[in-house]
RNA sequence: GGGAGAUUAGCUCAGCUGGUUUAGAGCAUCUGCCUUACAAGCAGAGGGUCGGGGGUUCGAAUCCCUCAUCUCCCA
């Protein structure tokens, strides 16, 4: 391996996790440091590993592995989320695959079931993290369901209902027929789908031809209307106001009412009013008290109201009534329509406004200080656009409803003893629900007799909980963990969930720690593919995770991945960006190889090796400075360019080529020693980026007492440095380039050797002359006080080079190049200029400005000089010749 | 329909408390190089009237107005 010219990442990154996991490097135990704690969004239980996790948690990673170098205790509370709808939906279907149906089960078997399946499937994500390099605390991993949580999610649930929070009610809900459960609205994906608009013709009642038109794009939902609703202003209907019409097909008669809710424009602007189908009609139908017919079962059939569509399928009973009104004719026409509909996130059914009874959370309140706190900067967004979405959410918000008609989770700790509304309690346990219905009542009721209700609590009502309940801080009281590890510092997730779950947590936090349960909430973007396309399972346009590790190595493909993401923003991902970060690890692998090879001797130490220390300790500093400022803001993409750059330009294409010794020539052993510490650093800076080879590098590079490990050594500090240092290099590497390019134009081969002269002055910086010899590959250097005709020249900072010509100079080349100088420099004086004779510009600008200006004019004046006589002397030349 | 955000080089983005050059970076492109760490490389180069228009100002990518396009959220 060592002799390689490729890095084989895959011989590296199994060997160093295992070596972590055995030191227990990631494990964090409560002391007297500072906490720096992150709680992982737990994924989904069902879940495998996509490219949204894996940004997700190189982020988190990176967070967590700087701030372990930077001293602190690091925690990093992985586990995964029970999540009902998808758990369940993927168990009924193993199960019909194994020819048994959910409804021959009884609860507890069914539970067994997919307990087996949990024990089977759910870690698979957590394994892949591992290959990802994530330093989680393993031996913390948590569980929405573990038994512990369990009971805090309980606990809660009664604690609110005790408060008054929780109540039971009948509300219009999003049905999920296919999943036969209630779903949140934000669990609803409304689209834009093609639909037709019906126009039904109702006769009004007692009359022999009279009709009313009304339009519709669910003609099926006609046996369950209640009324025609008209506005109040319109005139072509306000002599019906008052009057009855009758249902097609069930023949009811309907009152024809009036409401300024009706939009005259849509449709015919009657509307028919189905209270049971349509949340808009609920409240039409709650206003002017109508009857509010059910016409379907749970599963989306329609039931006895359905007359003899009973059976059917909502959407076939569409089809088919359809013909039957236009036989009958009460279909006046149709037209094509677009309108937009609810798709079930979990199961991609219809949704079905429906009425039914469930559990609520009262919100308005509860959230008060989850909207303040995050208004007021206790709790920091980045990106910050994202508080303007959150405070609208927060100040529209809505009763949570929280319960779910699924097994597969928490079940809701209600007792019912009757069959009366209010004939139930809520309580923790059996045995304290008989005591409390025993108070309630003031009879003893056989526990047998005592049915719990059979819907599990929504998912979010346990996962908002994660932050307090991984460290048992509702369960356990003040137990020291919690005390130490919350409120927790950061948060990485994604803006989809910031209702569903970042809001939640808040308010959680307030509510039951009195405190925030983050400090930081990091907002990523979308991982997207080349057309823009979100990635996902179901388009199949998403790379396997596991494949990328495979090809480019975790480390490549964490900074593919990091690359070009900075917060908030979406993420059009390429696996090209991979390519890059596995060619950033051949390139620290190489420049290893370098240092490896030379043979290290007391020799006097060169000055140019001198002057590219001096040069590059200076840098090194700069550049921390600038990445730890970086890392304060969250700029995590802008902090590791920064990184890559001060190791692939100024480490390896400049430091390291300044001091690099002859072909096989020994290096002397002070130069080596701060080569080896300056290595050491820039490893230290791409840890938590790529810890493998850091890592790796690390022991390489030296031999390590056991323990002495870069994944726990300590982040650089910054030293003080002095800046002329980097200002003066700038002036020599400005040379360099100029000289190569000299060398391009005239074919001068870099292994010939050339003369340079330089116009001398006052300002000359000669102690980088040594450097300007070796890396230019020059005879000699020589001072002078006369201008050589001969040469090719160039300016820096107003100090002028000469390189004489050899034989076959193209003069011609030469002074257009002068002329293309002179006419950029007359152009640039020409704007400075400009505000210089702005008397304004003078009078009102700072100081600092103006004089900024006045040396860019002098600058350039200085240089026009220059460029004329050199362009003239040229000329000279070409004549003479 | 209501709200939020965006529009800067072929792509992804910095720059936005107005003034350090006639706007920067990475990737991609082009031109030389298989130079003894690295062709997964080295050395160079080209590329943008900062979405259009108007305004404020001595000065605008940056502030204001307007139009266009896109994205997201809510109904």
């Amino acid at each position: 391996m060592e002799n390689q010219k490729v890095y084989n990442a895959k011989l590296t990154e199994e060997k160093w996790y295992k070596h972590w996991i055995k030191k227990a490097y990631f494990h964090s135990e409560p002391d007297d440091r500072e906490p720096y704690t992150i709680v992982i969004p737990p994924p989904n239980v069902t879940g495998v590993l996509h490219m949204g996790h894996m940004l997700n948690n190189t982020i988190q990673d990176v967070l967590v592995r700087r701030a372990r170098m930077l001293g602190k205790n690091a925690c990093w509370v992985p586990g995964t989320d029970h999540a009902s709808i998808a758990t369940e939906a993927k168990v009924v279907q193993k199960l019909r695959a194994e020819g048994i149906k959910k409804g021959d089960l009884s609860r507890a078997e069914f539970l067994q079931h997919a307990f087996e399946w949990k024990d089977k499937h759910g870690g698979i994500i957590l394994e892949q993290l591992k290959k990802l390099g994530c330093s989680c605390d393993w031996e913390r991993t948590s569980f929405t369901m573990d038994k512990e949580y369990s009971e805090s999610v309980i606990q809660v649930f009664v604690d609110l209902y005790n408060k008054g929070k929780i109540y039971r009610g009948h509300r219009m809900v999003n049905w999920d027929p296919e999943a036969k459960t209630a779903l949140s609205d934000e669990e609803v994906i409304h689209k834009e789908v093609n639909s037709k608009l019906f126009h039904l013709r109702y006769k009004l009642e007692n009359s022999h031809d009279e009709w009313v038109v009304i339009a519709t794009t669910r003609p099926e939902t006609i046996l369950g209307d209640s009324a025609i609703c008209v506005h109040p202003d319109d005139e072509r209907y306000k002599s019906l106001i008052g009057k009855k019409a009758i249902v097609p097909l069930c023949n009811r008669s309907i009152p024809i009412i009036c409401d300024d809710y009706v939009d005259i424009e849509f449709g015919t602007g009657c509307l028919k009013v189905t209270p049971a189908h349509d949340v808009n009609d609920y409240e039409l139908g709650k206003k002017h008290n109508l009857e509010s017919i059910d016409i379907f079962n749970d599963n989306g059939t329609l039931n006895h109201y359905g007359l003899h569509y009973e059976g059917l399928d909502r959407f076939e009973v569409r089809k088919q009534i359809e013909k039957e009104l236009d036989q009958k004719g009460y279909l006046v026409k149709t037209e094509d329509h677009i309108n937009k509909i609810g798709f079930s996130e979990r199961t991609n059914a219809i949704i079905e406004p429906r009425l039914s009874l469930q559990w609520f959370l009262e919100m308005k309140e509860l959230s008060k200080p989850a909207l303040d706190n995050v208004l007021n900067g206790n709790i920091n967004f980045y990106p910050e656009k994202f508080k303007n979405t959150y405070k609208y959410w927060m100040e529209n918000i809505k009763d949570w409803c929280v319960s779910r008609q699924l097994w597969w989770g928490h079940q809701i700790p209600a007792w019912y003893y009757g069959s009366g509304t209010n004939d139930y309690v809520v309580a923790k346990t059996l045995e304290e629900a008989k005591e409390l219905i025993q108070k309630k009542t003031g009879k003893t009721i056989d526990k047998k007799d005592i049915k719990q209700d059979e819907d599990v609590l929504d998912t979010w009502f346990s996962s908002w909980l994660w932050p307090i309940s991984v460290f048992n801080g509702l369960t356990d009281k003040n137990n020291k963990e919690i005390n130490y590890y919350y409120p927790t510092n950061d948060l990485v997730t994604a803006p989809e969930i910031m209702f569903f779950w970042v809001a939640r947590m808040i308010i959680a936090g307030y509510e039951y720690m009195g405190d925030l349960p983050f400090k930081n909430v990091y907002y990523t973007g979308i991982v997207r593919d080349k057309l823009g396309r979100k990635m996902s399972k179901s388009l199949g346009n998403s790379p396997d995770p596991l494949d990328l590790i495979e090809k480019y190595g975790a480390d490549g493909v964490r900074m593919g991945i990091l690359v070009s993401s900075p917060a908030g923003n979406d993420l059009p991902f390429d696996s090209s960006q991979c390519e890059q970060g596995r060619n950033f690890s051949n390139k620290l692998w190489n420049a290893y190889r370098l240092c490896s090879m030379w043979e290290v001797k007391e020799l006097v130490q060169s000055v140019a090796s001198k002057n590219a220390i001096e040069w590059f300790e200076a840098k090194f500093n700069e550049q921390l400075l600038e990445i730890n400022a970086l890392f304060d803001k969250f700029k995590i993409s802008e902090a590791l360019m920064c990184i890559y750059k001060l190791i692939w330009d100024d480490f390896c294409s400049w430091y390291l080529e300044c001091i690099k010794p002859a072909y096989e020539q020994p290096i002397d052993s002070l130069t080596y020693q701060k080569t080896v510490d300056f290595f050491e650093k820039c490893l230290q800076l791409v840890h938590p980026f790529m810890p493998f080879i850091s890592e790796e590098l690390w022991h390489l590079l030296k031999n390590r007492a056991d323990g002495d490990d870069i994944v726990i050594s300590s982040w650089p500090k910054v030293e003080n440095f002095d800046k002329q240092k980097i200002i003066d290099f700038t002036i020599f590497t400005d040379c360099l380039t100029h000289i190569r390019n000299i060398r391009k134009e005239q074919q001068i081969a870099q292994k010939v050797k050339i003369d340079l002269h330089i116009l001398a002055k006052s300002t000359s910086i000669t102690y980088l002359d040594s450097l300007l010899i070796k890396m230019g590959n020059l005879t000699s250097l020589n001072y002078t006080s006369e201008k050589i005709s001969k040469a090719n020249g160039f300016i820096v900072q107003s100090i002028e080079y000469f390189i004489p010509f050899n034989e076959n100079i193209d003069i011609e080349s030469e002074k257009i190049k002068l002329e293309t100088e002179l006419e950029y420099v007359k152009g640039f004086l020409a704007s400075v200029q400009k505000k210089l004779q702005n008397e304004k510009f003078v009078s009102t600008a700072p100081q600092n400005v103006v004089d900024m200006e006045r040396k860019k004019e002098s600058d350039s004046l200085i240089k026009i000089q220059i460029l004329n006589e050199k362009i003239s002397l040229i000329i000279k030349e070409s004549v003479n010749k």
